[in-house]
This record gives C-alpha cells, sequence and structure tokens, in this order.
DNA sequence: ACATTATGTTAAGTATACATTACATTATGT
DNA sequence: ACATAATGTAATGTATACTTAACATAATGT
C-alpha cells in the first residue's frame, strides 16, 4: 500500500493544495486525491513534488504492507 | 525531461525485462517502454523498481531540461 | 547451421492518472 | 455575523500507463 508525506511537508511549508499544484503544474484537486492515497502519481509529478517539498522522492512516498 | 538508469542496473543485475518485470508485477514490454523513456511509470512501480534493483528512486529516475 | 532466448516494436484494448466543473463544508479574518 | 479562502468530494471527460498478442531481429549456446 502506498503512502505519502504530502500533506505533512506541505503545511511545514504553509502552502495551499492550489499553490502547490500550480507549482508542479497540477489542479488542487489532484494534490487532495494524492493527499488521500487515492491513486499513485506518475514519478514525473513525484519528482517535481519532491523537488517543490525539498525532500527526495523516497522520504515522500514508501510502500506498505496490506492488512 | 524523464531520465533513467533502469537498463544499466538491469546489466549488473543480469535480469532480463522479462524476470525484472515479473519480480515488479508488470510485462517486459512495460521495462522496455519505460528503460526507452516513452512513459513515466507510477511512484508505485518506481518504488519496487528501486527495490529490487536495490537503489534510492531518486538515483532510479530524475528530471532532464529539454531537447 | 540450428534452436532457443532476449529484445525491439507495433496495434488494439483496458485501467487509471489527471482535468474540469460544480457544490458543500470547514477554517480564518474582519 | 459576515465574507472569503481553503478543503472535501463527486461526476464526467481525456490522456496516458500498462496489458495482451503478435511478429521480427539480435544474441547466445550447442
Amino acid at each position: 500500500m502506498l503512502k505519502n508525506r504530502v500533506k505533512e511537508l506541505r503545511a511545514r511549508f504553509s502552502y495551499t493544495q492550489g499553490v502547490l499544484g500550480e507549482k508542479v503544474g497540477v489542479t488542487r484537486q489532484t494534490i487532495g486525491f494524492i493527499e488521500k492515497g487515492e491513486f499513485s502519481p506518475s514519478i514525473t509529478l513525484s519528482l517535481k513534488l519532491a523537488h517543490v517539498l525539498e525532500c527526495k522522492v523516497d522520504e515522500l512516498f514508501w510502500l506498505e504492507e496490506e492488512e
């Protein structure tokens, strides 16, 4: 199962979903879906998010065992 | 533009495209397309590839300026 | 030379990432 | 209390990741 720290890091920079979306080229809804874990973004978008949030992709996203 | 080191690391482990595909749950064609840079895989698949190829996602994939 | 395995590539179909629009709810500030 | 900004969420549409099947060529081993 895919987990992420987008919401946490976005808050650290005080970016709204809309602002973060603009910075990486997607809509605020897309950011919302990613934060909720509703889909697995492309590596291209993931790299952009990691860049803007100043971290490594591996620190932003990781896989956890299911239940 | 998205670049990657999949082919290079796959060779290092002497995996065929088919074997690598099996290990991460996709077909050999998908591995071939990724190596050619024909599409941007999901972060889920990227994490699995990095795990099997024993590296970080950021070392496997990166963005470069155009043309 | 032959068989076998790995790779390149193309076409057509399915699944899903992401956009757009819209409306409701929850902050935040005055 | 009111206005405004931020978020949740759902419906429908489009782009693209990924599959399946097929055939061709290159590489490797006997």
